[in-house]
DNA sequence: TAAGAATCCATTGACGCCCATTAAATCCCA
DNA sequence: TGGGATTTAATGGGCGTCAATGGATTCTTA
């Protein structure tokens, strides 16, 4: 399994630490692995959400390609570096799984003491839990909109 | 044969495990096989129903693939992505050929002592006994109708 | 030296894994 | 063809391991 699935809500405690589920763990160390013990995560503010989106070496590499589209020194292609990378913060995942989130993430998601991990594939997301649901809702119904897509019998 | 037919009632004992009927078993190991002991079922909330979806690597395929239309970090993809990935669950079979179906799965479907399988072809569903036999009264009703239009004698 | 950060340790509770029993279908052989 | 033996599926229960969490201790750096 290579693709970040589901969600999990974990605590986050006094100190700022939160575990990574353990699922999404396994998934990070196959993809952005790089050597022993010092496992990274990129992850920034959503741009249109007030969430993170996180993920490993796949997900850098993604940004890649899509600054890659763009002519070097346009102004469009300066603009999404920034919006883009200029946020990213380089998390390491201690040797209990867990992560510290920095208070300018915090902050953009409204994070306090839970926090919940929702899988988007190829990278994955953290919401505060409420936030999220509302979220969740929105999801379902414009999901009905393409039930015939995914063959239901409705 | 490469398909869920037919259906079957099992039990779901205190701790929410289920045996997966041994027919369906061998579909999914024939389907999603992925090296010994870790064959896991993608299973989520129906959308229009009081009832789970469930089905292996081919299943999780049609998922990537209905996603890979859309370009990336659009916000059609981010919408469709929660609905489809954040509700998945990925439920692993044990040595005797059980999952466990986590509270938030079995609420959806309404599921307490016994659970109905339900084979849909590429895919199966999950059912609460009783509320899936008034499902199949209308479903046998409307087949009915049909026979009646085809001109059939049933 | 104090404050913050990173690492280590200990607890607990859920989950995965194993075995034992029962039931039912199949097979074998007289 | 009938009866007994064998296998496979389903179910119940017990136990060990690991993930999640809280707290303490060490390290770094201003």
């Amino acid at each position: 399994m290579d693709r970040f699935v589901s969600t999990f809500t974990n605590k986050l405690d006094a100190k700022g630490r939160v575990s990574i589920p353990a699922p999404f763990r396994a998934v990070l160390e196959r993809d952005g692995y790089r050597g022993a013990g010092s496992a990274g995560i990129y992850c920034y503010p959503s741009i249109d959400a007030a969430a993170l989106d996180c993920g490993g070496e796949r997900l850098a590499q993604k940004i890649d390609g899509l600054l890659s589209g763009l002519p070097d020194y346009s102004d469009e292609r300066d603009e999404l570096s920034v919006a883009l990378y200029g946020d990213v913060q380089v998390l390491t995942i201690d040797g209990d799984g867990r992560i510290v989130l920095p208070e300018e993430l915090r902050a953009h998601a409204g994070l306090t003491s839970q926090v919940t991990f929702v899988g988007l594939g190829d990278k994955f997301q953290i919401w505060n839990p409420e936030t999220f649901e509302e979220r969740r809702k929105i999801a379902r119904e414009k999901a009905m909109e393409h039930r015939k897509l995914l063959g239901g019998k409705g």
